[in-house]
DNA sequence: CGAATAAACGGGACAGCGTCCCGTTTTGAC
DNA sequence: GTCAAAACGGGACGCTGTCCCGTTTATTCG
């Protein structure tokens, strides 16, 4: 087996962890790294190595509610009327969420090649989940069939972004919109 | 009346223009102010001043393009067989102009405050035309009535936010479905 | 036509940020 | 207790936006 990791790394990573979760709220989370980095009471190049990008510091922070999201897709389907009902409240969730982390709409529809380890996760772990919804949807007949889940969630993403400033903006109201516009009679 | 502009002070305003359409087209619309100065062949404290903020640049830039597409609310409203075709013919063009501007929709849905002369003018050119055919097609009982405007504009930007790379990403489809989900029956 | 003046210019100084290296400290195994 | 490896911290570097200042250029008036 390999090496275990030294106390004090453990430690670090915690701290960071919790620093970042902080200031994330505060700042959103392209706040500058050398506030996260004095917040945990750090070195720069501390943060740097347990995270070697923002990305992965972000997945790092959020990763429970992450994988919450992940869970609930198929609980909603079970629990829901109609597979239409489970996506729309699945959406609303996952609109929560990014809305409440000040920045992350952003960043999620950013092509920054900085950001890619993010995309990756998310994708990775949720675009299964929301397949899954729209294929039941679809199989009930309930919305269109030419709709790819990477390109929704990127869509939803993109709604969400401009959501910070409170400029009359509902973001949960327009993605209900969007999904609203995915019923089909066929 | 007011003193002319300078000979030279006009000229470089135009090479200026030049150069940032030219480098915007290339780079993105959030190129380095150094790239454009280059470009233009003057320093860079001549774009700024003519144009303080990299807002002022933009609106500059594409104003013609702007104008057209505020002219075009009431033509198709007048050219199309219903409010509703107009309103999704227009979205269509919004979502192109925004498209095939490298960044233009990440920058329409970010709040950073150095770009509230863009989103001044965007609304104040756009949010009317874009009024009046929603207030259209509301009027023809074609589509819900509790949408705002601006609401619905900054939806489509950021739709358009993450769609340079060509992650199987359509947002003209998208925003069509978003628009298709404007429509009611009441 | 030529000098005076106001406008405009160019490039560099400065600060903030992400990235990354290097000399120093801490840890854990023997 | 000793020592090698792991981790650390802070600073150097490069890039960017912002802004100032000494110089150049256009216009105007004698």
């Amino acid at each position: 087996m390999t090496r275990l990791k030294r106390a004090d790394a453990q430690r670090n990573e915690e701290s960071l962890l919790d620093a970042a979760a902080s200031v994330f709220v505060t700042a959103g989370v392209e706040a500058p790294i050398r506030d996260i980095a004095a917040k945990a009471g750090v070195g720069t190049a501390t943060i740097y190595r347990h995270f070697p990008t923002r990305a992965d510091l972000i997945v790092a922070v959020y990763r429970h509610q992450v994988e919450a999201l992940a869970e609930a897709g198929p609980e909603l389907l079970a629990s829901s009327a109609t597979p239409f009902a489970a996506l729309a409240r699945w959406i609303d969730g996952f609109v929560d969420f990014v809305v409440t982390k000040q920045g992350l709409g952003a960043v999620l529809s950013s092509d920054d090649p900085c950001f890619d380890p993010l995309h990756s996760y998310f994708l990775a772990r949720l675009v299964p989940v929301l397949t899954g919804l729209l294929d039941a949807a679809i199989g009930a007949g309930e919305i269109r069939s030419d709709v790819d889940a990477q390109e929704l969630m990127r869509g939803v993403g993109g709604l969400c972004a401009g959501a910070s400033g409170n400029h009359r903006y509902d973001a949960r109201r327009l993605a209900g919109i969007l999904v609203a516009g995915l019923r089909q009679s066929g």
